[in-house]
DNA sequence: AATGAATGAGTATTCATTCAT
DNA sequence: TATGAATGAATACTCATTCAT
């Protein structure tokens, strides 16, 4: 693995000159500060570069408080992709539950596919680290799949079970595509995509 | 706690990162190796465990001939991808040429997803892990824009370009399915799905 | 987001090293009980793995009551080997004490070998790791000094403080011994190696 | 001697300050000298303070080097241990085949008590870190049982097989008892004990 | 009086890369 | 040309102890 990535910062370099001192004792909601925060480096350096240190700092938090908090590195990983995995899907359950008719639903998934999952760089690299850590640890499995079949769920409020699932791996294609193309598809090219397939 | 080991085994006493003894000088074709030896390490250990030392031990050559060969272990991941999106490419290149009509071409489209990219664990798991590295390093992004560029031209030997782009997108996100979901979709429903998005 | 999500495991979120939800204050006894806890944690996990934690976690006490009672990990060890030594040494003397004659001495310290050192694997390794840390631990070396100083007195009872001295010799000796070997020696072997040096 | 002892220098809080330039490439024999300086520190501070840093600090090669020659710690003490049981069971040996008769055996075995097992701290404490570490593991069980059956194979040239085990036995003790004991015994009194039990 | 969150120092180990041979 | 010994930086994790509550 290339040394690369790092934030910059050579800390461990200047420990001697600078102790800066840290004066911070009692601090609840440390670690839901470090869930998120882990989420953050995840999506800024990718899982390879979560590591206890890199969050540590990120959080400004000392490097011991990661390993206090969670048993390993893993489950601190797991437990804010669980966190993501949640937001996004409740997001999308609740777009569903407020459209009113099959003509809403779909504009409100486009809707979905531009800001929940397209519009920032941050969720697209958050599904993708998600998708390839889950092909290598089981307890990611569990949260991609309660992710899929919350999402199929919700979209069978409006579709029946073959389109809502045909729909849904449309969607990670286009996530996916968006991704990696240099000339990604406008809202109107998604939204014909997902007419087509729902026709 | 002991590690268990021996003492008796001569190996087990000897520095823990050099195999045995190899008198293997000119070895041509020891690149080409390493390359396709880095492949399937990275399939089986994802490219964070495609280390040096991997490499080296499962192509069974001196752990410095791969720093020889190759000026950085992130050059020698780029070439190995390079590599397989070449492969996977070409066979969807060749099965569009070799069909006759849109027809033909549909049915070769589920048998190219099905054999090369679901067919083994192995493909799926190689483009997951392309395109999560090519989310951070450039060198990778090429790799993948070319593929990307190679299959839609490919596609649009027999479909529009607008489909090509759908069809590209859906065949992405069914790959990703297939590889997440814990009841994966069957060839008749993976028709079912490339023909609703052709129609 | 709250803490919320988490794997179902409502535990495995919380800090690795906090067991549950433990409502016990004021509980007289239970420096007594980490002493024993302690002595337990020893034999099994060695003076090296007879951590704080370990301790706490055995004990089924808060972790910052092992602090709490004693001011020093080293403090609980030591009044651990003390508390041992203690029982052993009173054995040995209560045994002596009860002997009518130099005879039944001796049957009594077959006796004392085979119960009190070497019967329990416990014994065994309580003495082998007190041994050791007194090496370096000049607390812990007035433990071991004063247990062998009362066995000899214990044995002077009976014999000369020549033989004594000799007795006691051997008696470290076969329970080194009976420790590392395969082939232990049988009671009658150890009664006739007790008879040799008395006689 | 050498470094000097010390676990205190807080080597790690000056790298800016001065890196001590060290270049020094090409150390065949490196690999001997880890594992005899593995072997002073253990008799300095014990199994439990032989750590990486400890050993590479006292063999003043930089920290990885201990990692690069020994897969792991256990593996670099066991070989530490191993030369040094074959050591001193070597001399043993060597001293019962030059003894001309069971007179001169028991002469030369009082010297070797005397000289390689109490003469120094030294020996003392290996023989106690080796007896405590090998009782939880396994590796170095065969270490001291091989020490064990070399030298009674090596008294057995001289005494009959139950002569030579409880003289083993009492051996072990006397050194037991040398180590804890603040009045040791003297030459005269152990070649008294050695006489009273081969007789 | 009792607890558990907090933390800095320390532990084993892995790794990409350099470089003497 | 090829190799494997060498090394500094980094990684995950543990621990004794402190201290706010």
């Amino acid at each position: 693995m290339s040394t690369g990535s790092s934030l910059e910062e050579p800390d461990a370099v200047r420990p001697a000159t600078v102790p800066v001192r840290r004066p911070r004792r009692h601090d609840p909601g440390r670690r839901d500060h470090l869930v998120s925060t882990a989420l953050d480096v995840i999506a800024e350096h990718g899982v390879a570069g979560a590591t206890h240190r890199a969050i540590a700092r990120a959080a400004d938090v000392p490097l011991g408080s990661t390993s206090y908090h969670f048993t390993s590195i893993d489950q601190l990983i797991a437990a804010a992709f669980t966190v993501h995995a949640e937001q996004v899907a409740g997001a999308l359950e609740h777009r569903m539950r407020a459209a009113p008719d099959r003509q809403a639903a779909l504009e409100a998934l486009a809707g979905h596919l531009a800001r929940d999952l397209l519009g920032s760089k941050r969720g697209l690299v958050l599904a993708f680290e998600l998708y390839v850590a889950a092909a290598r640890r089981p307890a990611l499995r569990e949260v991609t799949q309660g992710w899929l079949l919350r999402s199929r769920l919700a979209l069978e409020l409006h579709f029946d079970p073959v389109t809502a699932r045909e729909l849904d791996a449309l969607i990670e294609g286009l996530v996916l595509h968006q991704a990696l193309s240099t000339d990604p598809m406008t809202p109107a090219q998604i939204r014909h995509a997902l007419l087509r397939i729902t026709r």
